[in-house]
DNA sequence: CTATTTTGGTATAAATTTGGTATTGTTAGT
DNA sequence: ACTAACAATACCAAATTTATACCAAAATAG
């Protein structure tokens, strides 16, 4: 069963990504077309998306010319991140997220974790479709972030994900994620969580950095496609 | 007298999941379906537990559309750094600059590595002024992060690094950066660069990994104070 | 300036998803 | 045996999304 992505959500992408910055940085959004493709949605739904930052005065929607951020600098606090490439990410992840684990096992609650193995299964059954499991991975790194309960942890790993997200809508979702792939990250996530319901901080440190490996090695493979 | 799981059980967890955020922590939660099947339940018994919280004001169920946490949100939306406590600094940092120092083995130029000499060799001679001391330690971290060329890396570094400097304005910067400890810095400092000429990957990363540990140890001194 | 392209605005039908409801069978506790 | 609660399944009606198509205004190219 595959959970619905809806107007909301997809305003909710919207609004953290232009808050972060990832979306263009500019004043001018992407054309609803654009974005539509992008966000792997019908027109309709970015509109109805558009709509509700629209009423809270986020973005404005002039007809025949575009929608604009309105904000005064939304994010004038944190600089952006627009330039980086696939592989300055995954090595940014490399840095952060075996961290993650170490912390997860000193701070994770079990309930956390049950809510963490809920999205795994999950996600076995979705590797016929790589958009619903590009978000159930996103889904999972944030949960296990948000284990540590470190906020500047939380928000880096999230900056992390907008980043990827952004990447990954804009080309080489299929490219980098075919079926064998996915099945690979859902082994490795596994182990993942085993090893830290399992308190092995270096054991879930190593887990980690095998399935960012992993990812490096499909982007790669990508690459020279 | 053997327990049923029983709806009410279901509703406590969903109440609490929703309260804790750690159900999608956004307005919609997922259809009864997909609940029913998270949860291992029957679909009868999550719309009973539904009903329930329901009734308790905590969601609205819209027939066609969906259920939706009623009330409050708008605070999740901003989950800035201003928040982040000295430690959670340390801890951010112990994920990110150990691997830095691997990285810089492998992208730094000589050139670079000069200028971090050049800066550890006028910190020498700056134990007697924490302020100027703090701003060339400041600079150590950020020239390290940009010999390793990933810009994602460099801006969350420099991140931190505004975070640091915010903590270290309001206080606690002689209670952190007495003498002992400066050369204490000095001497670390210095192994972290020899690790990187000697291009030593484990052992830079471990030298960065006392160096933090020195600073925890400095943070964890001055708040017993 | 004019022609073309691009953009948001609108409308429509089909497909999908969702909550609402009913039915039947199973299981646990009395 | 009886009863109540849950599981499993099927079907319904409403809401939403999708996929198109076409329009008018703005932007752009010539």
């Amino acid at each position: 069963m595959i959970q619905k992505i809806g107007s909301h959500e997809i305003a909710n992408m919207l609004r953290q990504d232009i808050l972060n910055g990832v979306l263009n940085s500019k004043q001018r959004l992407p054309s609803e077309r654009i974005l539509a493709e992008q966000y792997k949605v019908a027109r309709g739904t970015i509109r109805e998306a558009l709509n509700i930052l629209a009423i809270e005065k986020l973005v404005e929607i002039r007809p025949g010319s575009g929608t604009y951020i309105i904000g005064e600098n939304p994010e004038q606090r944190f600089p952006m991140i627009d330039g980086a490439s696939p592989l300055e990410l995954v090595d940014a992840r490399f840095a952060l997220e075996p961290h993650v684990c170490r912390l997860a096992i000193l701070n994770a609650r079990q309930q956390e974790l049950d809510a963490i193995e809920r999205i795994l299964v999950e996600m076995n059954n979705l590797t016929e479709d790589p958009i619903a499991f590009s978000r159930g991975d996103t889904q999972f790194h944030t949960l296990l972030a948000e284990t540590t309960k470190n906020r500047l942890l939380i928000w880096i790993v999230g900056q992390t994900n907008s980043v990827r997200n952004q990447h990954q809508r804009h080309r080489m979702r299929n490219l980098t994620l075919d079926k064998p792939t996915m099945e690979l990250y859902n082994e490795q996530h596994r182990r993942i969580l085993n090893a830290i319901r399992d308190r092995e901080p270096e054991l879930a440190a190593q887990a980690m950095k095998d399935h960012l490996e992993a990812a490096r090695l499909s982007l790669t493979r990508a690459a020279a496609t």
